[in-house]
DNA sequence: ATCGTATATCGTAAATATACGATAATATTC
DNA sequence: GAATATTATCGTATATTTACGATATACGAT
């Protein structure tokens, strides 16, 4: 028998994926690793503890503040980058939920 | 002041990058999501239940089982496929201890 | 206004991921 | 052992990711 294939993903997949792709680099959770440590912190700190150059630094960051996981408020002339609670109460929650049912072989 | 960046990313940031990489796919996310609810799976009837050819479902299921997420036994002309619940397990412990620490801004 | 500092963006090269048809491999059935 | 069924792998095209130097932008200090 075949199946329609028509309803693609559900929300719950599309969302776990898109947090889960924002994480699957080194660097970015390293990034989330300081920033939970400090609170705050400084691009110019972050390239300064991270094993990449600058232009590659500000792109993690992007990415990380496009995926809802961390914010950047433009401070002066530096930019101050902290963790999004919010956000990261959904990922920890859509993680659990994932995690929890271990009901295998 | 500069600072040696010799030391790359630490043993908990490298698994933790992988474990959400295996993840960062929606189709990925359905395959577990499918096999937490069956338990167990032949690759057929994953295919069915995803919106990809077979070929792409079969390279998807590589990739899981190659992270430990899942694992695979033949049986016959099949594969039986199902959660690897010792990885899970470290996988949720990873993000339960990343998700931890709200003290942000 | 000019200079120095901090950071984002651009352009681009190389590597990796994604997807699928075709084919190979393996086991079952006739 | 030939035919069928199931699944993995190969080959390949396309898209995305990763990384960095160079450049642009924005601010503060002089």
């Amino acid at each position: 028998m075949v199946h329609s294939k028509e309803e693609l993903y559900t929300q719950q997949e599309i969302e776990l994926s898109k947090i889960a792709k924002a994480l699957s680099h080194p660097a970015r959770v390293k990034i989330i690793n300081i920033l939970n440590k400090r609170g705050i912190c400084i691009t110019g700190e972050l390239v300064d503890l991270l094993p990449l150059a600058q232009a590659t630094v500000s792109q993690h960051l992007r990415e990380l503040k496009e995926s809802g996981i961390i914010k950047g408020e433009i401070e002066g002339p530096r930019t101050c980058y902290c963790i999004e609670p919010k956000m990261m109460k959904k990922a920890k929650e859509a993680f659990t939920k994932l995690f929890s049912k271990l009901n295998c072989c």
